[in-house]
DNA sequence: CGCTATGTTGATCCATATCAATAAGTGTGG
DNA sequence: CCACACTTATTGATATGGATCAACATAGCG
């Protein structure tokens, strides 16, 4: 868990995300002095909920668990794939963080001081507009994830959470599940037994799995079943 | 539903809001010029999911059910009380809508182009300042509501409602619903049948119901039970 | 006043959680 | 490198929260 200033051979990757990507050079070069970054190895809490938020954290390798916890339950809310932010909501607002977060795996992780970036969103007018823009988008997220919690049954979330995978992948018919089955079933608000009973469901959809490995034979017989729907399943819109 | 310009009676109301009340006169008064007010009757569909975002939304007067469907279901994702504003991340992003919005009642609602409202954005620091303060503030609604409905059972969201409900009104025992329980089951995601059993199934913890009128014999008991926590619970934090 | 939508209650069904046992990985230290 | 411990995954049996269906009561509203 070494701690490190940052090093500025991680400046052009910070620099690509759409938050960093229009920031005035001088704001980028001071944000990024005041930053540093640490590496963690896996299944480290990094951030617990009700802390006040510090940092700005950037996943720059490895992978970030978003969780939650109340009276003894645990769940997953998200996870974080490099490079990408979290908890900019409660950066900006200086409020404690809804989430905790762990690493899945070894990860390096940068920190910029919650202060500096409030700093630097309060004199460029770009990065201002590059938050706005993460904000709204990051809403729109959990509004879909909300939706897909609310209307649809476990099987029909993972039918669809499927559907997705496949889409990021090459091979139109296989791909390999992204994480472990046991955070997969949290993720999809379900227990891992009721996970592991819904891929046998999906058999007759045409949905074989073998370890974490997926084969969808018939990519229409499970969009039939799945009804998948751009306004909870799409990233992008 | 008589459509009319934007009375300049109304600019008070809205210029109370966060959203606007730091914002350049001019701007004000340039969005403010291109907006109109519509009064609707009860249960008019407003917007539709799916819609390209048109106008950012100002509930004056009335309330407005925010929902979802998806393959013949639907659900109510919030509600919206005066004065304040809704579907503002689509407006910003100008991407469709993701949910659909309704009058629950006779409602005065303001219409702001989103055009105006993504340039009056990049024209004034202050008003971009203020979107993202909102936006922030929404997202971790959201992750609240999202906590609250992965981590709790039906039985425990009812509880915990009721006791936000109370921290609101002014009696310590006793209050009104605020809406109608078929609306209140869909928002706490249960269906009207159970949520109707769940009442009763508080009374042990001194939870009495007549009408929409709730009684609370002893708030320390429910609260033993409903174990309420301000990171999902409390709409400040 | 009667119509229609809402709310309640009971009976039943189904989805999902829980509990328990076993199997299969995975990493650790001797 | 293997044996052991520990976590994860699967499977079966069972319990339960919550949905569905149906009947009826009730309340708002034209």
């Amino acid at each position: 868990m070494a701690r490190l200033g940052m090093p500025e051979s991680v400046y052009p990757e910070i620099r690509e995300l759409h938050l960093f990507s229009e920031v005035a050079d001088d704001q980028f070069m001071t944000l990024m002095r005041g930053a540093y970054v640490q590496n963690f190895p896996p299944r480290i809490e990094l951030i617990t909920e009700g802390d006040s938020s510090d940092f700005l954290h950037i996943v720059l390798s490895g992978s970030v668990d978003l969780f939650s916890t109340w009276n003894g339950r645990e769940t997953s809310m998200a996870t974080v794939w490099p490079v990408s932010t979290f908890i900019l909501a409660a950066t900006i607002k200086d409020a404690p963080y809804l989430m905790s977060a762990r690493t899945l795996e070894k990860s390096r992780i940068a920190l910029v001081p919650s202060q500096d970036v409030r700093i630097a969103f309060d004199a460029d007018q770009c990065f201002a507009r590059a938050i706005v823009s993460e904000l709204a988008q990051s809403y729109r997220s959990v509004i879909k994830a909300q939706k897909n919690l609310k209307l649809r049954s476990s099987l029909e979330r993972l039918a669809n959470y499927l559907l997705q995978q496949q889409k990021h992948s090459d091979d139109v018919t296989e791909f390999d599940l992204r994480f472990e089955k046991r955070r997969l079933a949290s993720v999809l608000g379900m227990t891992p037994e009721n996970l592991s009973r819904a891929f046998k469901a999906l058999r007759p959809y045409g949905v074989s799995i073998e370890g974490n490995h997926i084969e969808i034979s018939d990519l229409e017989d499970l969009k039939r079943f799945a009804k998948p729907d751009p306004l909870i399943d799409d990233p992008e819109t």
